[in-house]
DNA sequence: CAGACCGGTAGCTAAGCTCT
DNA sequence: AGAGCTTAGCTACCGGTCTG
C-alpha cells in the first residue's frame, strides 16, 4: 500500500549490470567505456556524455582540435580506490581560431584531483563517521593536504556558508580554548556554540563558529556581525566566569540572560 | 606515536603558439 | 588540420616540525 504521504521509497526496476550508473558517474556527466582491475584499484576509463563545442569566446562552432588524458580520483569500492581516466577534447574554434577544451567542472572542481563525489565521500567520513583527514587519504590514495583541501572547501561551501546555519538558536554558550601552546605563549581561540538542543534536550550542543582569541571584542565582534534576527532571538547566553563574555553580551544582546555555564558553577561551589 | 600543520618545489593544467 | 611546444599559474606532494 502506498500513498502520496508515504516516506518509504518506491522499490527500483531489476536492470542489466551498468558500470556507469553503479560507479555513479553519470551524474558527473561521464560515461565508462572500460575497466581495469588492479590489486590495489581499480582504473575506470570514461569518456563525456555530451560535449559542448561552441567556442567561448566567439560563439562559433569547433572542431576537434586533439584530445587529452586527465585522471581523478573516485568513491573507493571497499576500501580500494577507484580513479577515472577521463579522455577530454580540445577544439579549435572555426570563427576566431581558439583553442580551448571542454570544461570538467560537473566532475571536479577546478584543478581537483578528486571527483566531486570522492569530495562528498570525504565530507561524510570526516564529519559523520569522525575519520581522520590522514585515514580518508589513504582509502582514497591522495596526500593528507589534497584530502584536507577537499574536506575544508567542501565543508565551508555546503555547512559554514549555509544559509540556514544559525536558525532556531535561542542559547548560546560560550568558552575560551587554548588550541597552540607554544614556547612563546599559547594560542587562545573563543569557541561558540548552540546549546538550544540541550535545553529542550533533543540533541547534542552543535559548534557555530571559532573566533581569534579571548577578549570581550572577539565575542562582540561575531554577534554584532549577525543578523538582528538573531540576536533578537537569543535569550540565554551561557559562559564561564570571564566579565569579558559578560560585558560583550550585555551590549551586543541586551535582552538575553547571562548564566554561568554549570560546569564552572559547579567547580566555584567546590572551591568555596 | 598519530595526526596536523607548513614551507618549498616538482609537476600538472590550461591555453596560446609554432611547426609539419 | 593535427601534433607538439611553451609558459604562467596553480596544485599536489614531500619532508620536517609541532602538538596532544
Amino acid at each position: 500500500m502506498s500513498d502520496a504521504t508515504s516516506t518509504t521509497p518506491a522499490c527500483p526496476p531489476v536492470t542489466s549490470p551498468d558500470l556507469t550508473t553503479f560507479a555513479r558517474v553519470d551524474a558527473l556527466g561521464l560515461r565508462v567505456d572500460a575497466q581495469q582491475i588492479w590489486p590495489d584499484k581499480a582504473i575506470l576509463f570514461c569518456s563525456l556524455l555530451t560535449v559542448d563545442d561552441r567556442c567561448p569566446r566567439c560563439g562559433a562552432g569547433g572542431r576537434v582540435h586533439d584530445q587529452v588524458l586527465r585522471r581523478f580520483t573516485h568513491l573507493p569500492v571497499g576500501r580500494r580506490p577507484t580513479w577515472l581516466s577521463v579522455r577530454v577534447p580540445r577544439f579549435r574554434c572555426d570563427g576566431c581560431g581558439r583553442v580551448w577544451r571542454h570544461s570538467l567542472k560537473t566532475v571536479a572542481r577546478p584543478r581537483s584531483k578528486l571527483t566531486r563525489a570522492a569530495d562528498w565521500w570525504a565530507l561524510c567520513q570526516v564529519v559523520l563517521d569522525h575519520t581522520p583527514i590522514s585515514g580518508v587519504a589513504a582509502v582514497l590514495d591522495v596526500s593528507w593536504d589534497t584530502a584536507h583541501t577537499a574536506v575544508t572547501d567542501v565543508g565551508t561551501q555546503l555547512l559554514i556558508d549555509h544559509p540556514g546555519r544559525l536558525d532556531g538558536v535561542e542559547v548560546v554558550g560560550v568558552d575560551e580554548h587554548a588550541w597552540r601552546h607554544t614556547r612563546k605563549g599559547d594560542k587562545y581561540v573563543t569557541v561558540i556554540i548552540d546549546l538550544t538542543p540541550i535545553r529542550d534536550d533533543t540533541g547534542p550542543a552543535r559548534l557555530l563558529d571559532l573566533v581569534e582569541g579571548r577578549s570581550k571584542k572577539a565575542f562582540k565582534t561575531w554577534l554584532e556581525a549577525q543578523t538582528d534576527q538573531f540576536r533578537a532571538r537569543v535569550a540565554i547566553v551561557a559562559m564561564d566566569g570571564f566579565t569579558g563574555f559578560k560585558t560583550a553580551a550585555a551590549e551586543a544582546v541586551p535582552d538575553a540572560t547571562a548564566v554561568m555555564d554549570p560546569f564552572y558553577a559547579e567547580v566555584l561551589v567546590m572551591t568555596m
